[in-house]
DNA sequence: TCCCATCTGTGACTATTGTCACGGTACGCG
DNA sequence: CGCGTACCGTGACAATAGTCACAGATGGGA
């Protein structure tokens, strides 16, 4: 547990009053998390909200045959107010936080979380607002999946990635077709269509995105 | 709007404490809903919490072309938080509640319900609660739309039936495709696969369902 | 009672997606 | 610089789900 920079906190985090942002410092733990990381599973012990410093998180979800799909990413200034609701179950699927690059998160203990709801119109806010945006994105992801063929669901996908990560698309055929819960080959077919339209070139390893609303 | 009867909501929310019960029924409004009526719409102008006194709703999802799919059920004792959540957006998709049954229903101002979280603490719990368990049910249907074929998500749907309506399912095998997003044709083979294995009987627009464990 | 609207069953065909097999390519490391 | 591992492309085939066409069943009014 490092020093916080309470600058860094205010930057990503403008909305918050001062107050409050004085009990973040001081109740909170920060944490660095590689790459790859697990940041959250639910069912775990430790309930906290946590809320993004830099850095990237997916959250995904996954079964009990090791399927997976992406439900949303977490940018700095977003908070996981999901691990607030996760009840303590041990049951077949799991919600999973993992992180995509490097990153720092602020850990808020689930009880001050609460008490804060009534003691902070700010938090209020912002604990509500991280809901409705979480679920407005987790229905865009599901509505693509009930509604829309593969192909669709693959330019959703990659729009969503450029949007937080930029036009270089750093993932291997292999990565996109588990977070489609897909196979390798279909995704290649399609990426190739794709490239095809103009709309991408594809690399080893990582795809050049032009202009995905062509197709 | 009727007077409303303290003793119903008092059996349906035994959870919610005094005081709180007494600004519920001089704040609210209770509304009956005729079977097939609509209870609620994202994105519409006003914006309540719905309690469920009597009677069946069903949540589900519906797109721009008209395709749906059953998110779930709310039953007496159920709230709505979601519509709290719903900012006004007119956007494509909608999220849509319709009575399955003839319902009461229990409409309380959004800016109360968010007054109320930090006033009352049996109220503040009871939200949480209710979105937690929406939240839960909602991802069982996205596993069952993300990981499963159509067999299992139709004993999915069915064993849901059940639960909140009972052994004998009268719907059409239309009414059931609509509500997974598939075509009568496919479900009624399915179902008649099902009744091969003695899981049920079909009966012309009612399913007996014997056990669905068995399959 | 008879007729029509609605519901159900079924075969044939298509489209989409997943699987298998295999060959080629690029990159990293010794 | 060559060798192995991971990545990518592709054809053939299988499985699942959706569509079309049509026939038969059923039940509720006129």
């Amino acid at each position: 547990m490092e020093i916080l920079d309470k600058e860094v906190i205010l930057k990503q985090f403008p909305q918050l009053e001062q107050p409050l942002l004085e009990e973040l410092l001081k109740q909170s733990t920060l944490k660095e998390v590689e790459e790859g990381e697990e940041v959250m599973r639910t069912g775990q012990y430790i309930k906290s909200t946590i809320l993004l410093l830099s850095g990237l998180l997916k959250v995904y979800r996954e079964d009990d045959e090791g399927n997976e799909f992406l439900m949303y990413y977490l940018e700095p200034g977003n908070a996981c107010a999901l691990s607030m609701m996760c009840t303590a179950r041990t049951e077949k699927s799991q919600i999973m936080a993992k992180a995509v690059a490097k990153s720092e998160v602020l850990l808020v203990p689930s009880h001050l979380s609460e008490m804060w709801l009534g003691k902070y119109k700010s938090w209020h806010n912002f604990v509500i607002a991280s809901y409705r945006q979480r679920f407005e994105e987790l229905l865009q992801t599901l509505d693509s999946i009930a509604f829309k063929g593969l192909d669709e669901r693959l330019l959703f996908y990659l729009k969503r990635h450029v949007k937080v990560s930029g036009k270089e698309v750093r993932l291997s055929h292999q990565q996109i077709a588990d977070e489609l819960n897909s196979s390798r080959e279909v995704i290649s077919r399609l990426l190739k269509k794709l490239e095809q339209t103009g709309a991408i070139t594809l690399h080893r390893n990582y795809i050049e995105v032009h202009d995905l609303e062509i197709v």
